[in-house]
DNA sequence: ATGGTTGTAAAACAA
């Protein structure tokens, strides 16, 4: 079994070089985050040829995530419990294959100390709190998506200019790191321990080209199915490709 | 520190 997750940027914009991705990789699971999209606008048929079915939590122009998949998805959950109905569209969960998946696309926080940190904090808070009433740490439960943390100074290009800022800030990994403590381990570094693997490059100032990135995305998976994981990397291609999103898909692959 | 780019949607705003 295998499964991504990227950070698409804009699913419409995007599915030209989505569309590539998924005929060439076949991944039996992609978890997209930012597809910008509501769900009657999603392009399902699109993915359908390629034999995918949607599972998609949108909204108008901000936020929005969605699971397309070779099976079948049950126990589809759009959000937290307690959201209230007009909350951000940031959480998706569904069980395939005996795994439940949980596509998370974490609030980015804009800078330090402004509303939007304090917001990503609460709700990585509220993450934590979920995984504790949606399953136990014995079963196979996948985490995945744009986490906006890169977890340590390896996973930043130059941990320097990035010092205390939004992504790496100490309370940041902080929440990081209780969220991992439900029971996870980083799918990634099961298998590559090495810096300069990022996920994701700025748009500006050719950041790519001077591999300037940060690994923001994740995949974390509890004990039950770190013993399955055989491979785990992060595909760059895509990102070389014409009209890409800034982020690129992280791939983990499982017995 | 600033500025650099992209998407949405039609001027900012978010990233």
């Amino acid at each position: 079994m295998k499964i991504a997750t990227w950070n698409v940027n804009s699913v419409t914009a995007r599915l030209p070089v989505v569309s590539k991705w998924l005929e060439a990789e076949r991944p039996d699971v992609l978890c997209m985050q930012e597809t910008k999209c509501i769900d009657d606008k999603f392009p399902r048929e699109a993915f359908l040829e390629l034999g995918y079915s949607s599972e998609t939590f949108g909204q108008p122009t901000y936020n929005g995530v969605a699971i397309v998949s070779l099976a079948e998805c049950s126990e589809v959950l759009r959000g937290f419990p307690e959201d209230e109905p007009e909350a951000q569209a940031r959480m998706l969960a569904a069980k395939i294959e005996g795994v439940r998946i949980i596509n998370v696309y974490i609030p980015n926080g804009g800078e330090v100390g402004i509303d939007k940190y304090y917001f990503k904090l609460d709700w990585m808070k509220r993450l934590r709190s979920f995984l504790d009433s949606y399953a136990g740490a014995d079963e196979m439960v996948l985490l995945c998506g744009d986490f906006n943390v890169a977890p340590e100074d390896r996973d930043v290009h130059d941990p320097a200019l990035w010092e205390g800022h939004v992504h790496v800030s100490e309370p940041e990994r902080a929440a990081l790191e209780e969220i991992k403590a439900w029971g996870l381990v980083d799918a990634f570094r099961l298998h590559i321990e090495e810096d300069k693997h990022y996920s994701w490059w700025d748009y500006r100032a050719g950041a790519f080209r001077r591999n300037a990135g940060l690994r923001i995305d994740h995949i974390w998976v509890s004990k039950a199915l770190a013993v399955r994981c055989r491979a785990a990397w992060i595909d760059k291609e895509p990102r070389r490709w014409e009209r890409p999103s800034d982020h690129t898909p992280v791939v983990a692959e499982f017995d």
